[in-house]
DNA sequence: CGATCTATTGACACTCTGCCAAGAACGCCT
DNA sequence: AGGCGTTCTTGGCAGAGTGTCAATAGATCG
C-alpha cells in the first residue's frame, strides 16, 4: 500500500506534531465517515504510534470535535467592507463571496454540513449551533436588520432555517449538478430578501 | 437496571420477531445514536440473544438502514385529495397536513433529519434521495407543477433545496421553540410560492 | 410419541479503543 | 564532549463491540 518511510523516531515540537495529526485527521474525516476511520488509519498515515494520537487529542470523539470546530470556521471576509448601498445589492456580494469561498473549500464544506450525529450529540450541536449565529449575524448585518427589536427571535430564526435551504442548495450544486452557482447566487439573494422583507412582516404583525 | 424476563426462549414467527426486534432499535436509535446504541442493548430489550439480530438483519449497519427506511416514509396523505383550487390553496393545505405529521412524530422526525453520516455514506444517502424525490413529487402535485417541461431538473433541484429550510425550521420550532407551527405554516407556504412563480422564471429564463 | 425442521443460543476470533509504564530523542549544563 | 533530566513517543494490556458458526431446544407433523 503506501511507501513504508520513517523507519526511526522522529521527535517534534507539541504544537507541530498536533498540528500534522489534525491535518491528517481533517482529510480522512472528511472522506470517510466517522466509524470508518480508526485512529490507527490516522497514526498510520500520520507517521506516528497509535497512542500518540490519543495523548494529544484525549480520545477519538475530541479528535474529532477538534476536526469539526476547524471545518465550521466562517470567514469574516465574507461580510467585511460591504458597500453602503441597499440590503438588495449588499446580499448580492454577500452571497457572492460565500459561493467563492464554498467553491474553493468543496471538499470541507460538504463534509462540514454532512456532518455525523446531528441532533444527536449535544456538543456536536453546540459547535454548529455556535457557527450558525455568528453566519446569521453576518446575514443581519448585510441586510441592515441588526437593530430590529420586535421579533428579532424569530427573524434570526428565519435566516438559521435559510441556511438549511444554502446547505442543501450547496449539494445540488457540488455534489448533484442540477444548479449552477449563478442558480444558487439567484436562488438564494432572493430568498433571503423574500424572507426579510415578506414574510418577516408577516410573522410579526400576524 | 431492566427488568429479568424471559427467563425461558421462546420461539416465535420469523416476521413476528423480525418486526418486534426492529421496533426496539427505531425506538433506540430514536433517542441516541448510532455509535452509543450496541447490538447487545437492542437484543437485550428484545429480550433475545445478540446473534439473533444479526441474524435477522445482517448486521448492525443493516439494522440501522432498516430503520432509516422506516422513518423516512413520507405519507401519501398529505397531498391526497386535494381541492381543485389554486396552487396557494393546495400548497397551503399539503403544508398543514405536513406540519401535523410532524408533530405527531416529533421524536421520528427529529431523528431522520439529524442522521448520521449524511453525505459520507452512499447507502444512506440513497435513502434519503429518494425520500426527497418522492416528497417533491408531492410538493409539484400540490402546485399544480408537474407538467412543466423546460429545465425540469432545476425546479425539482430547488423543491430539494427548500426541504433543506424545511429540516432546519423544524428543528426551530421543536426544538429551539424559536418559531411557532403558524409561523412555520405561513414561512413554508410563501416561500414554496415565492420559489416555484418568481425565482424559478428567473432561473429558467435568465 | 418420536422424527424433523428451524428458530435460537453460546462461544470463538477479530477489530478497535483507552490507558500506563517503559524507552528514546532532544536540550542543557558542566 | 559527555552526562543528565525533561518529555515526547512507543509497545503492550485490558475491556468492549461485532460477525460467524456449530450446537441446542422449541414447535410441528406423521
Amino acid at each position: 500500500m503506501g511507501v513504508q518511510r520513517q523507519a526511526q523516531r522522529r521527535r517534534m515540537e507539541p504544537d507541530a506534531r498536533r498540528a500534522e495529526i489534525l491535518g491528517v485527521a481533517r482529510r480522512l474525516f472528511g472522506a470517510r465517515s466517522y466509524g470508518t476511520v480508526s485512529i490507527a488509519e490516522i497514526a498510520a498515515e500520520a507517521g506516528v504510534a497509535r497512542a500518540l494520537v490519543s495523548h494529544y487529542f484525549g480520545g477519538k470523539r475530541q479528535l474529532y470535535l477538534e476536526v469539526v470546530r476547524q471545518m465550521m470556521v466562517v470567514p469574516a471576509s465574507v461580510s467585511e467592507r460591504l458597500p453602503p448601498t441597499t440590503a438588495e445589492e449588499r446580499i448580492s456580494i454577500c452571497v457572492d463571496r460565500w459561493l467563492e469561498v464554498v467553491e474553493r473549500n468543496r471538499e470541507m464544506w460538504l463534509s462540514a454540513i454532512g456532518l455525523e450525529a446531528l441532533g444527536n450529540d449535544p456538543e456536536i450541536d453546540q459547535i454548529m449551533l455556535e457557527a450558525d449565529e455568528i453566519a446569521t449575524d453576518r446575514v443581519l448585518e448585510a441586510a441592515m436588520m441588526t437593530d430590529v427589536s420586535e421579533g428579532r427571535e424569530k427573524l434570526r430564526a428565519m435566516i438559521r432555517a435559510h441556511s438549511g435551504m444554502l446547505k442543501a442548495a450547496s449539494r445540488e450544486w457540488l455534489v448533484r449538478g442540477a444548479l449552477s452557482r449563478s442558480d444558487l447566487h439567484v436562488m438564494l439573494t432572493r430568498t433571503v430578501l423574500h424572507l426579510v422583507h415578506t414574510v418577516f412582516p408577516a410573522l410579526r404583525d400576524g
